[in-house]
DNA sequence: GTCGTAATACGATAAAAGTCGTAGTTGGAT
DNA sequence: ATCCAACTACGACTTTTATCGTATTACGAC
């Protein structure tokens, strides 16, 4: 059955997923509550996109009650990977060194966020090393 | 001087800095025979991006000659730092380290890649003790 | 039952991106 | 000097995204 080939989401989409990955299924108030505070937008700017997700795709309609209530298609997890990869790909020609530098440039990290970054690396050798 | 503030690069955009950043200066001829060999697209339409990019900022423009010969404005690094922290913040929230574990995830490198990105992170350590 | 608040539905609009066709110009080969 | 191939200019069209106003429906308080 045709389920996956969902499309990437948009910057305004992404906006919403972050808030359902967050806080699970909700309704277009509080979607739109929480988004208003960052940017100041219609009510029915909101709800016209969680509209066109749910068309996509993106998201889940539960219409039982007067407040649809919607929730991700989406993993997080996924979408993360997606776009990382987009990004190396398009901005980066495949290099994931260049990438990782440049990340580490426009963001001064502290010592913990480092070590936990070393960690990973750790794991991606273990992985490397089990082929 | 309002010299900078130059937008984004969009998808097509970047493709032809791409190739600007790799070959230097370059006439539209240039650029649309390395790029229709991926997409199959128009003279036409790689031209008219180029004249919106010349018009935006994105790229500088020498009509001494019949075959104008246009030249990037925008520095790889800095565009690909500016890449980076746009989708750090918009999807992973401003962790580094997650950006960077998905990443990772999606391309599996290779030892000698690994070791570089170790190189990376002790250099950032470095520099974060400066400080 | 009435009425107001809050929800959805829907269409209109605007801007941006990408695409291409056509028209017009020009340099160089013959 | 002519002509053709290659170039630029420009406008039209399409799609996508985002935005919002207005109309309509429905719940709940009274």
């Amino acid at each position: 059955m045709p389920k996956r080939n969902l499309p990437q989401p948009t910057a305004a989409e992404l906006e919403i997923l972050s808030h359902l990955w967050k806080h699970g299924p909700a309704t277009v108030r509080e979607i739109h509550d929480e988004i208003k505070l960052r940017k100041p937008t219609a009510y029915t700017t909101t709800l016209k996109i969680l509209q066109n997700m749910d068309d996509k795709g993106l998201v889940k309609r539960d219409k039982t009650n007067r407040a649809h209530v919607y929730r991700a298609k989406l993993e997080r997890e996924t979408t993360q990977r997606n776009f990382a990869n987009d990004l190396l790909q398009k901005v980066f020609g495949g290099s994931a060194e260049e990438l990782i530098l440049r990340v580490l440039e426009s963001k001064s990290s502290d010592a913990e966020e480092l070590a936990a970054i070393r960690r990973i690396i750790d794991e991606a050798e273990k992985e490397a090393g089990k082929t």
